[in-house]
DNA sequence: AACTCGTGGGG
DNA sequence: TCCCCAAGAGT
């Protein structure tokens, strides 16, 4: 790891601005500096590119346009604006966050960093953001990009996937900063991690910081960030009954913590669940879920194999297999099963994950 | 500290 | 197909 002097950082600010003045993105989110705004887009674009959030964002700010109307949506109205966008606890938290902050806050926002990670969904991160962008407090705001331009710039080899990591890029960064432009400073790094110091193929020959970036000048750019690789995804095999009830669907509601938390999908249930044999036939897995909805559901079903190749989903902790199985509910009470019976246009309303859109894909379709 | 939590894009 | 990556936070 290298340092610079206090004129080259001086020189590094005053050429990073020069350049975001002219070059940085006209983003939704960039219009003005009012936290709610900054702080939505924030939390949208966590683990997520640009380019997706944009859409979400407007249309995001056209039904919640202030931190009292978010404070009072029903939740499935927020999980329905938020339905692809992923990891939907943070839009859970954000209504949590809102109410926090209309009761405990008088509906005023935290100036700083530090007061600002007491809010529910706002980690490290997020308050560097909003303090830096909406209140203009000089402080980091450490998240990828950062990770990847100081960690060239200065040939950083502290291992990014480590906790404790983010400590000394917040150190570093801190020293670095400009007191008079935090808020741009930060996003200034930001639109250079998203355009010349990318992950993959970056393009530093045209970087307009490329004389401070030593891993460049090194010719070892890719060697950085250094990050350990995660597990590959786990598989897992389900099973998908797209089951009615006359001229209804069967849809469960998951469970209000883990996975999907709170969205709607067919019932999908775990083969390993299923009594079945290492080497069992369509007709055994049929059986076999004719026996668990009356088991567990205390319903009737008659079910038939639905003869297409399994849906296959990739999260970032599991691999799911589904294969579709089709069938006819006898009309009966629903109080064992946690769900409803819907019309197609009732469950058009429902908030539901990408992978239930690909299991009506397959198995709906013609 | 390590694990959980989605989705889309690109090589 | 598989891998990694993308403006992370909660537990």
């Amino acid at each position: 790891m290298i340092e610079w002097d206090a004129a080259t950082i001086k020189d590094f600010q005053t050429t990073l601005l020069a350049w975001f003045d002219e070059e940085g993105r006209d983003l939704p989110w960039r219009h003005d500096h009012e936290p709610y705004h900054v702080w939505v887009s924030e939390i949208m674009l966590q683990q997520t590119q640009v380019q997706t959030v944009i859409p979400y964002y407007q249309r995001f700010m056209a039904l919640f346009p202030t931190i009292a109307d978010l404070a009072a949506a029903p939740e499935s109205q927020l999980l329905k604006a938020w339905e692809g966008l992923g990891y939907y606890s943070r839009v859970r938290n954000m209504q949590r966050c809102a109410k926090q902050l209309l009761t405990d806050y008088d509906g005023q926002w935290p100036h700083t960093a530090a007061t600002l990670t007491d809010l529910i969904g706002i980690g490290p991160y997020t308050a560097g953001a909003i303090a830096s962008i909406a209140f203009n407090e000089p402080v980091p705001a450490v998240d990828g990009n950062a990770y990847r331009v100081f960690s060239r710039l200065l040939k950083i080899d502290a291992d990014i996937a480590k906790p404790q990591t983010r400590a000394l890029f917040e150190q570093v960064i801190s020293r670095i900063i400009p007191h008079d432009r935090p808020g741009d400073f930060n996003q200034a790094i930001m639109d250079l991690g998203s355009s010349y110091m990318t992950a993959r193929q970056p393009d530093s020959a045209h970087s307009p910081v490329k004389r401070f970036n030593q891993a460049y000048l090194d010719g070892d750019e890719l060697a950085y960030p250094v990050k350990t690789k995660k597990p590959r995804p786990k598989p897992i095999a389900y099973v998908a009954v797209l089951a009615q009830m006359q001229d209804h669907w069967l849809m469960t509601q998951r469970p209000s913590n883990g996975m999907l938390a709170n969205l709607w999908t067919v019932p999908l249930i775990p083969i390993e669940e299923l009594d079945l044999d290492e080497d069992y036939q369509p007709a055994d897995l049929v059986a076999a879920v004719e026996t668990y909805f009356k088991q567990e559901y205390r319903l009737t079903l008659t079910a038939h194999y639905l003869d297409k190749r399994p849906v296959t989903h990739t999260f970032t902790h599991q691999k799911w297999t589904i294969q579709g199985v089709g069938g006819e509910v006898m009309l009966g009470d629903l109080a064992y099963f946690a769900g409803k019976a819907v019309t197609t246009a009732e469950r058009q309303q429902l908030p539901m994950p990408k992978v239930q859109e690909k299991i009506f894909t397959r198995y709906l379709s013609d």
